[in-house]
Parts: C-alpha cells; sequence; structure tokens
DNA sequence: TCAGAGGTAATTTTT
DNA sequence: TTACCTCTGA
C-alpha cells in the first residue's frame, strides 16, 4: 500500500514526498530526514503508478550517498535497481557518454583520469612546451583548467587578458589535444562534455527530456554552475526537479559549489514555495539552540530553525586549554570517562579545522591506549602499486593512453631509462601518434638521435610491448578477475614488490585488487574491463581504515558532514584555524567558516564539547589565537565552562580568557622574551582602535623601528610598527 | 638509477 | 615541525 509509505512521516516530509508533478526545492536541515523524504518520494512515485523507474533520474555527489538511497529505494518498493538511473553527476556522465561515445567524438573504451592522473598529464604538456614550473606550477594550471570547464568554457571561449593568462590559455589548450588524441577524460570533462553532447544534439537531449519525467537532486547547495547546466539539460519542461538541500550547510564553495543555484533554481523554474524540513529528529535542544544561534549571525541565508521534541540534554561543554598538548590531554581523559560510562568509541568523533591537527590528538590517544581511526588517508585505488596495475589495464584496454605508457614503462624497471624515452616522447610528438603505436612501429627499436640509444632500452621496450598485447589477448578471452592474475603474473609487478624490503603491504594491496575484481563483477554483474576501469577512477574505495572494531573517530569537520554520533569533540576554536585565518580575506569566507562550524555542531546527538588552546604548535612555531568568535556566538546560557573557574557575576568572555588556567600539567612552555624596546610580551592580549582585539605573534627590531605581529580576532594577522600603532595591553 | 640533500610551503575535498 | 618535491652526486 501506497500509503504505508507515509507512515511516520511529518506533515512537511509527508507534503515533500507527495508533492505532485511540479518542481520544487526542499530545504532540509541537519537531521530531518532528508535521505528517508528523497528515497521514501522514489519509492511513493513509483508505488502510485506516477512513474515507472525508468522515468526517475536521481543524482547525488557521493556514491555513498548514491549506494544508500538505492539501498533504502529497494527496501521500501520491490524494484530491480540495477538499470536504475540513481548515480553521482560524474557516474551518469559515463554512462551518457559511453552510451553515446561516438557522437560525443570519444573511443569507445575511453579512459577517466583521476586528480593525481590530471595533474601528471598537465605536468606532461608543460613539459613539451618547455614551461618552466616554477613560474607556473602545474597545480595552479590545474585549478585553472578546471575553474574554467566547470564554467562551462572551452579555451576558444577564454580572452586571454595578460602573459600569465595567456600562457594558462594555451597550456589549457595543449592539454585538451593531447587528453583527446589519448582518448581519455578528466572528471570535470565528463560533465562539460555531457552538457556539450546534449546542448549540440537536439535528438538526444529530447529523448532522455521525456524520458526523466522525475529528477531528484540530494545535496543541491554543493551543485557547481555546470551541473546545473547538466540539471536544466536532463530536465526538460515537462520534467519535475526536487532538489533536495540546505544553505547553511554549504561548505565547498572553496571547490566551486554554488548555493546561488538555489536562488536561481527558484526563479528559473518559478518555484511557487520552498518546503522547509526544521524537525530534527538527531539532536537535543541545547545543541540545536546553539546551532541555531550561531547560524543566524550569517547574512546570505534563506532562514530555517532546527527544533525538536526531545528535551533541552546537557549543556555545550566547553574548555579552554592552556595549550595543544593540554587540549589533547583534556580530550582523552573525557573520552576514557564516556568509556567508563559505557559509551562505545564509535560512537564518539573528535572534529577538527586541518588534518594537521590529528597528529598531537593521535600521540594522546596512542598513548592512552584508546583505539582510533582517522580519515582521510590515502584510499585503495590511489595507492602507488594498485595505480601501477591499473596503468597495465589500462593499457590493455588502450594503448594510446601515454599517461598509463609511461607510468609504467619502466616499471618494474627494464632499463629504460629517462634519456631512451625523452626521445620516443619527441618522435611521438614529431610523427603524431603515441608511444604505443610508434614503438610499435619502430619494432622495439629505440629511434636514433644523435646519442645512440642502448641496446638494453630497445630490449625492454620490446618486452613492454610484448606485456601489452598478451594482456589485450587476455582482456578479451578471460574473466576479469582471471585478468588480474594474469596482469600482475606478467608485469612482473607482484615479483617486484616481493623483492622489495618493505613491499610486503604492496603485495598484500595488489592481492586485495584481485578480489576487488572479483567482487565487481559479482556485484555488477558486469565483467568488462572498461567498467572496472572507470568504477576504479570514479570511485576510490574507501578511506584508510585505523586499528578497527571499537574505535574512536577523528575526522576534519567536512568529512564529517552527514554523519551523526552520539558525543563530539570540536578541537581547536581559534581564531586564526576556526575560522581559518586564509577565510578571512575570502569573500563570504567567514560566512562559510561559520557554516562548517553550523555542520559541526549538528553532527551531536547528545553530547557535544568545544575546546580551544591558547597556543599551540603551528608550522613548527608556537602560535597564539584568541577564542573563536563562533564560541563567543552560541549564548552562554547553553554553556558550561570546564576550563576556568566561572566568575561568580556574570563573566565576559575577555576575562576569562586571562582566568587562571586549570591545574593540568604543562609540558611545553611558551617564549616570553621581554624586551626593553618592545613593552608587549608574546601571547600577551593587546587592543588596537582599529582592528579590536588580539594577541601578540611575535616582534623585531627596537625603538623607532619596532615592529609587532599581532593575531587580530576580527582582522586577522597583521604586522604593524610599534612607533604608529596605538597598541594597549590588557 | 637511486639515495640523500636542500628548499619550500603549510585549509577544507569528491568525482 | 613535517612532508613533499626537485636536484645532484655516486
Amino acid at each position: 500500500m501506497a500509503s504505508d509509505l507515509l507512515q511516520g512521516l511529518n506533515p512537511e516530509q509527508r507534503a515533500a514526498v507527495t508533492l505532485p508533478h511540479q518542481s520544487a526545492l526542499i530545504l532540509a536541515g541537519a537531521g530531518s530526514g532528508k535521505t528517508r523524504v528523497l528515497t521514501t518520494r522514489m519509492a511513493w512515485l513509483i508505488q502510485t503508478g506516477q512513474v515507472s523507474p525508468q522515468g526517475l533520474l536521481a543524482v547525488t555527489f557521493t556514491n555513498k550517498a548514491a549506494r544508500e538511497m538505492l539501498t533504502r529505494l529497494s527496501a521500501l518498493v520491490p524494484i530491480n535497481t540495477r538499470g536504475l538511473w540513481v548515480g553521482t553527476f560524474h557516474g551518469l556522465c559515463n554512462r551518457l557518454l559511453r552510451a553515446h561515445h561516438r557522437e560525443a567524438r570519444l573511443p569507445p573504451l575511453f579512459q577517466i583520469l583521476d586528480s593525481g592522473d590530471q595533474l601528471s598529464a598537465i605536468k606532461r604538456v608543460m613539459k613539451a612546451m618547455n614551461l618552466d614550473s616554477e613560474r607556473y606550477p602545474p597545480k595552479n594550471v590545474q585549478h585553472y583548467i578546471n575553474g574554467h570547464k566547470e564554467e562551462g568554457q572551452r579555451p576558444s571561449a577564454i580572452e586571454p587578458y595578460d602573459a600569465m593568462s595567456r600562457v594558462l590559455h594555451d597550456v589549457y589548450g595543449a592539454y585538451e589535444a593531447q587528453c583527446q588524441k589519448e582518448g581519455v577524460v578528466d572528471f570535470a570533462e565528463l560533465l562539460l562534455r555531457s552538457v556539450e553532447l546534449l546542448q549540440t544534439n537536439e535528438l538526444l537531449r529530447e529523448h532522455y527530456r521525456s524520458r526523466f519525467s522525475f529528477v531528484l537532486v540530494d545535496e543541491f547547495q554543493d551543485t557547481n554552475r555546470l551541473q546545473y547546466v547538466w540539471l536544466k539539460l536532463l530536465a526538460g519542461p515537462q520534467s519535475a526537479v526536487f532538489a533536495v538541500g540546505d544553505d547553511d550547510q554549504s561548505i565547498y564553495g572553496f571547490r566551486g559549489a554554488e548555493v546561488g543555484n538555489m536562488r536561481d533554481f527558484e526563479r528559473d523554474y518559478g518555484l511557487k514555495e520552498v518546503i522547509r524540513l526544521e524537525q530534527n529528529y538527531r539532536s537535543y535542544g541545547n545543541i540545536l539552540d546553539a546551532a541555531n544561534a550561531l547560524i543566524r549571525n550569517n547574512q546570505s541565508r534563506m532562514g530555517k530553525n532546527l527544533w525538536t521534541e526531545a528535551g533541552a540534554g546537557e549543556p555545550i561543554r566547553i574548555y579552554e586549554a592552556y595549550n595543544d598538548l593540554d587540549e589533547a590531554r583534556f580530550v582523552v581523559e573525557q573520552v576514557k570517562s564516556l568509556q567508563s560510562e559505557g559509551m562505545a568509541l564509535t560512537d564518539v568523533a573528535l572534529l577538527y579545522r586541518a588534518n594537521a591537527q590529528s597528529r598531537v590528538l593521535e600521540h594522546a590517544l596512542f598513548g592512552a591506549g584508546i583505539g582510533y581511526r582517522v580519515y582521510g588517508g590515502l584510499r585503495f585505488f590511489e595507492r602507488m602499486e594498485v595505480k601501477h596495475a591499473l596503468a597495465y589495464l589500462r593499457l590493455a584496454a588502450n594503448p594510446d593512453d601515454d599517461g598509463a605508457f609511461l607510468r609504467v614503462v619502466n616499471f618494474p624497471p627494464r632499463g629504460i631509462g629517462a634519456r631512451s624515452l625523452e626521445i620516443l616522447q619527441s618522435a611521438a610528438v614529431a610523427s603524431n601518434t603515441s608511444l604505443h603505436q610508434l614503438a610499435v612501429a619502430l619494432g622495439g627499436q629505440t629511434p636514433q638521435r644523435g646519442l645512440t640509444p642502448s641496446g638494453k632500452a630497445g630490449a625492454g621496450i620490446k618486452t613492454f610491448l610484448q606485456i601489452i598485447e598478451r594482456l589485450q589477448t587476455a582482456a578479451d578471452a578471460v574473466p576479469l578477475e582471471e585478468l588480474m592474475v594474469v596482469m600482475l603474473e606478467e608485469s612482473g609487478l607482484t615479483a617486484h614488490y616481493r623483492t622489495e624490503r618493505e613491499g610486503a603491504d604492496r603485495v598484500e594491496n595488489l592481492e586485495e585488487l584481485v578480489s576487488a575484481a572479483a567482487g565487481f563483477e559479482h556485484e555488477t554483474e558486469l565483467s568488462d574491463l572498461a567498467a572496472f576501469l572507470s568504477h576504479a577512477s570514479l570511485e576510490a574505495g574507501e578511506h584508510e581504515a585505523g586499528p578497527g572494531d571499537d574505535a574512536l573517530q577523528l575526522m576534519t569537520v567536512h568529512s564529517a558532514k552527514g554523519l551523526e554520533f552520539k558525543a563530539v569533540f570540536v578541537c581547536g576554536l581559534e581564531e586564526g584555524l576556526f575560522p581559518h585565518e586564509n577565510s578571512l580575506n575570502e569573500v563570504d569566507g567567514v560566512e562559510e567558516e561559520r557554516r562548517l562550524m553550523y555542520v559541526a555542531l549538528t553532527r551531536a546527538r547528545k553530547q557535544l564539547t568545544l575546546t580551544r588552546a591558547e597556543n599551540r604548535m603551528l608550522h613548527g612555531q608556537i602560535r597564539y589565537g584568541m577564542r573563536s568568535r563562533f564560541i563567543d556566538e552560541i549564548p552562554e546560557a547553553l554553556c558550561k565552562f570546564l576550563s576556568a573557574e566561572p566568575a561568580p557575576y556574570a563573566p565576559k568572555h575577555t576575562e576569562r580568557y586571562n582566568a587562571p588556567r586549570s591545574s593540568a600539567p604543562v609540558e611545553r612552555q611558551p617564549e616570553m622574551k621581554r624586551s626593553e624596546s618592545v613593552p608587549f610580551s608574546i601571547g600577551q592580549s593587546v587592543s588596537h582602535s582599529k582592528f579590536g582585539s588580539g594577541v601578540v605573534l611575535q616582534y623585531e627590531g627596537r625603538g623607532t623601528d619596532a615592529r609587532v605581529q599581532v593575531n587580530f580576532r576580527d582582522a586577522g594577522v597583521k604586522w604593524m610598527a610599534l612607533h604608529y600603532a596605538h597598541l594597549t595591553a590588557f
């Protein structure tokens, strides 16, 4: 019964799920049952016969979210989820381009470059153009290229305005040509190529538009310009777009996300109403009140207020540590006490702004024997040995992939030196062929160019070509799993790592690749190599797991988005760190940091603890930061300060800042230099008539030349001449 | 061809 | 401080 689906939904959720065939924006607050609404809506549409599964298109950002959607959907309605158009933007683009590779001017087995592959491809282009990578850092070039692709701009659409942009523009052009020649596409290209395909091919566009009568989008606030254009192309006038998002949780502006897409969507689709999901099923009241109060400080919002039927719960706990070591010590102590109360470590998370902060925390946890797991390391398909193995496979599928060719032509070593490769590369450029084509044409001889290349290199290349040939044959003849075994054997990768002193882990990962292939065949019922390679590029796998079982969760606030924990610690709440100092100079920077803080707070179900350190080791130097403004933005009535003695009468935060320290042992003393010419000490709180309050970081010079560096709460880090600046100590 | 030196930069990240 | 990259010398 379709009405069973609506059981237990609140009125807003129900309204969203049962909306008629019209476009709508659902503002879904943290913990408001967003995924439930999304999946129930799909099930509802199918069960009420408004759409067949084929007429649905649902897009997410991560594979994890897509998987979850499919699992939950198939639990609600008995349908075969295979073949459903539910996936990530990139995954769906890949599917589209595979189906129409000819129209998209791509080879049938085009390969997908991940960011690392893209960067090496860019380096290769720049080397061929003889560009100085000091003057033009490849990372910047990558940013330039991806930025323009996300704006939908090809090189032909860009007007260079100075020498620098001329160079960038030219590299972009050359990079595109190289990718096209090699039959590879990067992530942004998947989107852009799809958009162009749909723009130019009216027949195709109309086909999909009439097919997808219902389009659903998850995390709409994270879409970039190109993704929005893509959506508009696929969702025609006959389609209803159901966009779910939360502008207050937009934390990916730095990688191109446009919250503005939400307003544009309202306008472009002439939306009559916005449905707000504000009832929260995750946290206790105090936590929500804190989050609501914090986010009210942002100017640009669509507006939303979370509430709960649960009680107020515990107050927000705040600890002001003396330094980072003390902060870690405190956290460990608290985690232990939670543990003794019977809380499982998996239910506790330590969140921080920057990965570097994990080191001190890890050290303390290790010392205390508390198991933990850090998110954010290398993922399976990003490991070097796995990338090498994949390069062999890529060559079997598409031998013109020069990137893959160069990666493994001499790995394991076959005596092919840099010199031989340089000759080969320039000859390939001259004859406008791929390295593989050229090598085949030369029959294993290295081209003669001035110096005579050794016969060893020639023999090595011959061996290499034979390996590729055997893998090509195997790819057509044997199942995926067996192909892996053949590849590891033929390439000599396993043998190579076996001889290495520290190669045991790598051998293990290579063996894991065999099971990954087996699992892939089993789960997807796909046995073709191209599909597996796409999978490897589009889904790099889980983040590295630490010691398994019951482990404390350590991660950045960014990676915590979408997750929830019974107890959450947010560490490093200092000006300069959170909000990060770099954000102070960015447009919308502090507001995005505040949204990040909002995400952090709303991860907690029962207990929320905020910590800061008055000074911490950063870049090898002791840095002093003031208490984060975000702590001050939480109403004091909701807070309980654990560090200092609470003053008997309404204490000001500034007073508390200098309040007596906890008696915790202090392992590291800050330098407290004093000099007769500079009346300030490092770490001292000062105030400035224009910039407000801050902390002295360091000083130099004496007399009228004396300068001090101050970390201001609102203005960031500044150097100022003491002679002119009027600083007062307090 | 590889190991060690030296220089430099140092948010956040999915695909 | 540390991690990563490039360069150099054996």
